[in-house]
RNA sequence: GGGCGGGUAGCUCAGUUGGGAGAGCAUCGGCCUUACAAGCCGGGGGUCACAGGUUCAAGCCCUGUUCCGCCUACCA
């Protein structure tokens, strides 16, 4: 018996350990290929390799948790398949930093034995995130975790890749793309992250060849001077008729440049006239190539300065730009310098500043598999959740461009595209070829560069379930229901998704995209490690427990708003943890017995406090289910937290105590409680507690499990348990309107006593006076309640009449209430008490009198709305004329003591 | 430049057909009342950013202004 009783506080670290363990130990979080139930299944977003769990990790799993958890105790097919992302650039970047200390690098050890050495890292740190997303109680289907680089998903990209290119969805070629010049490889257009910079904008004078005016342009680059091939005006620029064809003299390089006109410039922009270097700038790289310019790239792949910039070769590019202006200065070609803000890519893995560079790469053809994608979304095909971000998505589906998918680095999935030595032949394929099957010969070399991590993750709602190959979980859980997310990587990752899977699996990868927020700190600043304002889930976890983790996160999840975290708020939830444990531990030490009983669900024998708390139970369930069907998970979690800790503790248990106690006085004075009024009460007790438990324990697995597995007439975990159900014989409006009477009663003596400052110890001697019959009844049949709730002596109910002498007084309702404090009642301050009372009321009625005296409200307004003001005019105008008459009374007696 | 979101109590925020301004925290007062001081009871606190408009009625709908945040963009 002793083990049904709850230690006195709530300690997490151990149950959720022991939980955690059990539930994988009896295979909980599995996923059913083949099963009569319903499918629901989530691809987690993989975190990377690299990661260790940060807020947004712990928040986007927790959702992502709750979900699974309540579709599977709803009796659905859950599966929730785990992974991480091997994350190319990040993960090469740890591996070689680790190098870097033992004073090599990977060239100097060579590809084949880096690649060998980053899955020596991965086997030994790769799982740490996994285990931390344990900790917050993550019920992923962990038999089933992938891994990007695995041999089943690199298999799918190498044909992705192939049929993508036979499709003519795939090219190479030569392009301006983003280079970052640390990590030596290309990036897309996403991967580069602008900023605003507080950069120059600098005039420079180019000649004409006879060293006569010639024109100034404008750059904030003048280093990539050095690879001018040209100056472009507007050919309706008046300051430049007649120069198209003149040759200037390109300064520092001595080399002879054009002038061309060219419609793309601005007139109005600095001196009209831009210089073009085609190498290193996309929009000159555009109208070079409609010019046939010349094409000098002056940068090398490490930043610096290569060959073709002259004296400044083996320059940094920085270094370079304050060389050249001095340069130019000194031979008085620098006509100004402004100060010029305008923004600056950088590399979003290591902030280096990115440089527009030529080099042949690899792009994806995206427009045709976004027109699907774009239609997807119209036709609701997948709903983006909340909707605001569908304009967004929209936004960028129609402005897409190609992407460019090669990068510059070991670690990733190599192209599977061989080129012959021989003949040229470029051959893609699934495997290397026997021979070249343009010249048959076997000289074939294999492309150096590997995909962007982005093209493997496109394909991971079907590529983790077995795709190419035609698998049984496919079939079951393909497409799958949601993707939580976060709009961070809605272009990066659910975008590209979506164009794959229309393309490759001819449907969606998902029904729902739900986009949550950011958790930021609690200034509304984004955590990171460098602002130093990071808080550590896995210490949260450990000081504050996950569940209270988890239920803040859920409480502060409202749609399309920013999570602003403290410890403070999760303290505040550890609060409710402990309030809940708490009242379990109160149920259960008058449930140690309790064994479950047809005779207890006999309705005839609920207690008001019974129907109402049944009642009330069941509208939570009916918000929570709605809240969760719709993704709000802060009305769920605070329409339980209302629940839990207002109506259920602060007012069911406080009610049956007595019956529990068996201290209900009887109406010939006995003390006793009746053996069928216990059992009823019991009854209800358990099964609301039970219940409660149910809708919790997507929120807080932990604590509820613990719970649950005490409280007896339970069996197996609560995971297996059902999601309670609406039934709608339990609402019960009559007991919901009494409850709000007593409640009122209630309330009004406390603030008596609270305001008429009467210690607890005093108990008192209170009427109730109603011209109201039932209210009357309803009174006298609660008059215990009543009496233990506020510490009362007696409660006398009566009709209207005379006024209790030395009394202070109450109206709620119908009911006038007088709380008699004789010998200790202080007058003015009940004259103060009533006077404010009567201010608020006068005021509430002012607004009522203006309506009730507008004609064109009472022709106009919908009949019921001006019966209800109508009838709560009367019903505070009665308030009004009680508490004056109580206030002109008092004052008398004020008066004259 | 384009787009999106936000400005409601001291703080953080709810407020889903326009018809009673709410919660949590903080604060103040009173309580160790037999589940819980990680608690109980009670109180105070808001021209719902500003200005117009629609309406009998606006925190909510429309227009404009302003401040803040974010996303996006090839304006040298």
């Amino acid at each position: 018996m002793s083990s049904h009783l709850l230690k006195k506080g709530y300690e997490p670290q151990e149950v959720e350990r022991r939980w955690y363990a059990y539930w994988e130990k009896e295979s909980l979080f599995s996923g059913e290929d083949v099963s009569d139930k319903k499918p629901f299944s989530i691809v987690i977003p993989p975190p990377n390799v690299t990661g260790v769990l940060h807020m947004g990790h712990a928040h986007n799993n927790t959702v992502q948790d709750i979900l699974c958890r309540y579709r599977r105790m709803q009796g659905y097919n859950v599966l929730w398949m785990p992974g991480t992302d091997h994350a190319g650039i990040a993960t090469q970047n740890v591996v070689e930093k680790g190098l870097a200390q033992e004073g090599k690098n990977r060239h100097s050890i060579g590809r084949e034995e880096f690649v060998k050495q980053v899955w020596q890292w991965r086997e030994k740190y790769g799982g740490l995130i996994i285990n931390q997303l344990k900790h917050l109680g993550a019920s992923c289907d962990w038999a089933r975790e992938r891994f990007t680089m695995d041999e089943g998903l690199s298999k799918a990209v190498r044909t992705v890749f192939v049929k993508l290119y036979e499709q003519g969805l795939i090219y190479q070629g030569d392009y301006i793309i983003n280079w970052c010049p640390r990590c030596r490889t290309a990036l897309s257009d996403l991967e580069v992250e602008h900023e605003d910079h507080n950069g120059h904008l600098y005039y420079i004078r180019y000649p004409f060849q006879n060293k006569k005016r010639g024109i100034v342009v404008a750059t904030t680059r003048p280093e990539t001077m050095l690879g001018d091939t040209a100056v472009a005006v507007n050919p309706n620029d008046k300051r430049y008729r007649g120069l198209d064809g003149k040759t200037l003299m390109l300064p520092l390089m001595n080399r002879g440049i054009p002038i061309i006109f060219d419609e793309y410039v601005d007139m109005k922009f600095g001196t009209g006239a831009l210089k073009i270097t085609p190498a290193h700038d996309p929009n000159d790289f555009e109208i070079g190539l409609r010019r046939n310019l010349a094409i000098i790239k002056v940068i090398g792949k490490d930043g610096r300065m290569n060959e073709h910039a002259g004296r400044f070769q083996g320059k940094d590019r920085f270094e370079c730009r304050e060389e050249v202006v001095q340069a130019l200065r000194k031979e008085g070609l620098l006509e100004k310098v402004e100060a010029y803000q305008h923004s600056v890519g950088h590399c979003y893995r290591c902030r280096t500043t990115v440089e527009p560079y030529l080099s042949k790469q690899w792009f994806v053809r995206v427009k045709p598999l976004a027109e699907k994608a774009i239609v997807a979304v119209q036709t609701g095909a997948t709903r983006i959740i909340p909707d605001t971000w569908t304009k967004t998505y929209f936004e960028w589906m129609n402005n897409i461009k190609d992407w460019c998918i090669s990068r510059q680095i070991w670690w990733g999935h190599r192209i599977p595209a061989w080129t012959c030595e021989n003949c040229g032949e470029m051959i893609v394929a699934m495997a290397r070829p026997a021979v070249c099957p343009a010249c048959e010969g076997n000289a074939l070399v294999q492309e150096t560069d590997v995909l962007d991590t982005w093209f493997s993750s496109a394909l991971w709602p079907f590529s983790t379930m077995g795709w190419p190959d035609s698998t049984q979980t496919l079939k079951t859980f393909y497409p799958s229901s949601v993707l939580v997310t976060g709009f961070d990587i809605l272009f990066f990752w659910v975008a590209r998704m979506m164009m794959m899977g229309l393309h490759f699996m001819k449907d969606v990868p998902f029904r729902d995209v739900y986009i949550h927020a950011l958790v930021r700190d609690a200034e509304g600043k984004k955590m990171s490690k460098s602002k130093g304002n990071v808080i550590d889930p896995l210490y949260v976890i450990d000081k504050y427990g996950a569940d209270a983790f988890r239920f803040t996160l859920a409480a502060f999840a409202a749609q399309g708003r920013d999570i602003k975290l403290s410890e403070d708020r999760i303290e505040g939830y550890r609060h409710f943890i402990n309030k809940l444990w708490n009242a379990s531990r109160f149920a259960l030490m008058h449930l140690s017995d309790f064994e479950y009983e047809e005779s207890g669900q006999d309705t005839q024998d609920f207690s008001l406090a019974d129907k109402w708390i049944l009642s009330r139970i069941n509208g939570v369930v009916e918000t929570v289910t709605e809240s969760l069907d719709d993704y709000r998970f802060n009305d769920a979690a605070n329409s339980l937290f209302q629940f839990v800790w207002h109506e259920l503790c602060d007012w069911y248990l406080e009610m049956v105590k007595p019956v529990l106690y068996g201290t209900v006085a009887l109406s010939d004075g006995a003390i006793e409680t009746s053996p069928s009024r216990y059992a009823t009460t019991r009854f209800v007790l358990w099964s609301t507690l039970n219940e409660t438990l149910r809708l919790l324990h997507p929120f807080i697995p932990f604590v509820t499990e613990e719970i649950w597995d005490k409280l007896p007439g339970t069996e197996g975990s609560i995971m297996k348990a059902e999601f309670p159900v609406i039934s709608e014989g339990r609402n019960n409006r009559e007991a919901e309107d009494a409850m709000r009477v007593l409640i009122g009663v209630v309330s009004a003596i406390r603030n008596i006593r609270g305001e008429m400052n009467v210690p607890p110890s005093l108990f008192l001697e209170t009427t109730v006076q109603s011209p109201d019959k039932g209210v009357k009844e309803l009174l006298k049949q609660h008059r215990d309640m009543i009496v233990n709730l506020c510490r009362l002596k007696s409660l006398q109910v009566a009709p209207p009449g005379e006024r209790p002498t030395s009394s202070a007084t109450s109206v709620f309702g119908a009911c006038t209430i007088f709380v008699s404090l004789k010998g200790i009642i202080d007058f003015e301050l009940e004259q103060a008490r009533l006077s404010k009372d009567i201010t608020k009321v006068s005021r509430e009625l002012d607004g009522i009198g203006k309506k009730l005296t507008n004609e064109d409200f009472l022709r106009k307004a919908p009949q019921e709305v001006v019966q209800k003001v109508r009838e709560k005019g009367k019903r505070l105008m009665e308030k009004k004329n009680k508490l004056e008459n109580h206030l002109s009374t008092v004052s008398q007696i004020a008066g004259n003591p």
